[in-house]
DNA sequence: AAACTTATCAACCGCAGGAAG
DNA sequence: GCTTCCTGCGGTTGATAAGTT
């Protein structure tokens, strides 16, 4: 990788270190520490600028480098770093030891960034982006349009496809209602004392909801099971069916059902099922609890996320969606 | 199996800011 | 106060690996 080597005009080398230029370098600051990097490359033997043993040494052959994949609670970090410092890629890797800012530089480019935009938020203001998000049922109905066809009639399957649509919005709705954490006006009065109570958990939990949110568009979602089938890492947490949602209100511009918040809550325990008749883990309340946990065991990334330990007691407001029709569906 | 596309990441570039003269 | 030098930072590039068609 990297680029091919390279003499500039100076007759300096570019492009890719050699092993044996690796072991200079090494052996060189193992000795003498690298001092001035303009004058080491003359010192250490290299035909190199100090400017590319510097950046060789703090991003390759530090010894304290770690490397390897990024765990998830350093992925939760940089989130919440970023979140707060933008692109000082430096100061939040001063937040990670062992990692490198071009390191964390490449991974927020390569998979956060990314990750932020599909759950509809603006990597830069960790804001929803509500021009994508406006779209997003339409998004996933198109993924599930393929399935619908072959399976079930047309006109039974919209029905539901649209009450799972607007379920998934209602949840997506009420987890962004959470996250509006205040912009601070300067992050120059920022430091780790600060930002460590400043940023709550609140916007972990928000992110792993929508991670998991994010990641069930790929899956069977709102067809003929009305089955939410989110990514769970540990296997102990059943699948999750919805409430059936046949019979949403219409009107004329709008197609009105009651969010699985709000539906799930009023379920007991064994009304909720999983495919294999697992038991259900949450609280054995008989009736609508704050504590009870189908939203959060409906998503499988927030429970096993280590930060909260586990099912959260979580409340979830009473809500009613109403979810504008687009022109074609309107009957 | 080949062609094409996408993801990854090491390394480069230019700029900003602090230190030294 | 001005200029020069040096370091560090953030953005970008582009070769290669991995995945897909």
């Amino acid at each position: 990788m990297g680029r091919p080597p390279s003499n500039d005009d100076s007759g300096l080398k570019k492009g890719p270190w050699t092993p044996e230029e690796d072991q200079k370098l090494v052996k060189y600051i193992q000795k003498h520490g690298h001092g001035s990097w303009r004058a080491l490359p003359k010192l250490a033997g290299l035909n190199r600028c100090g400017k590319s043993c510097r950046l060789r040494w703090t991003n390759y052959l530090r010894p304290d480098i770690k490397r390897g994949k990024f765990s998830q609670e350093e992925e939760q970090t940089i989130l919440n770093l970023h979140a707060v410092l933008g692109n000082k890629w430096s100061a939040i890797a001063g937040h990670l030891p062992g990692r490198t800012d071009n390191e964390i530089k490449n991974f927020w480019n390569t998979h956060l960034k990314k990750k932020l935009i599909q759950m509809g938020f603006d990597p830069m203001t960790h804001r929803p982006r509500t021009d994508i998000f406006s779209s997003l049922p339409h998004l996933i109905a198109l993924a599930n349009l393929k399935e619908l066809m072959e399976h079930h009639s047309w006109e039974e399957q919209a029905v539901r496809l649209q009450a799972a649509e607007a379920a998934q919005m209602a949840t997506l709705q009420y987890l962004q209602t959470l996250l509006h954490p205040p912009l601070p006006s300067s992050t120059s009065n920022l430091n780790s004392t600060t930002f460590s109570h400043d940023m709550s958990s609140e916007t972990s939990t928000i992110y792993n909801l929508l991670s998991s949110l994010s990641s069930m568009k790929d899956q069977d979602f709102g067809l003929g099971t009305s089955t939410l089938q989110p990514i769970l890492h540990d296997d102990s947490i059943p699948f999750l069916h919805l409430p059936d949602l046949q019979s949403p209100l219409k009107n004329d511009n709008n197609i009105i059902v009651q969010a699985p918040p709000h539906e799930l809550t009023g379920f007991n325990q064994g009304e909720l099922s999983s495919p294999n008749n697992s038991q259900w883990l949450a609280s054995s309340s008989s009736t609508p609890s704050p504590s009870v946990a189908p939203p959060m065991s409906n998503l499988g990334d927030a429970c096993s996320t280590s930060s909260y330990g586990g099912v959260a007691p979580f409340a979830w407001p009473e809500l009613l969606l109403e979810y504008p029709l687009f022109d074609n569906e309107i009957s």
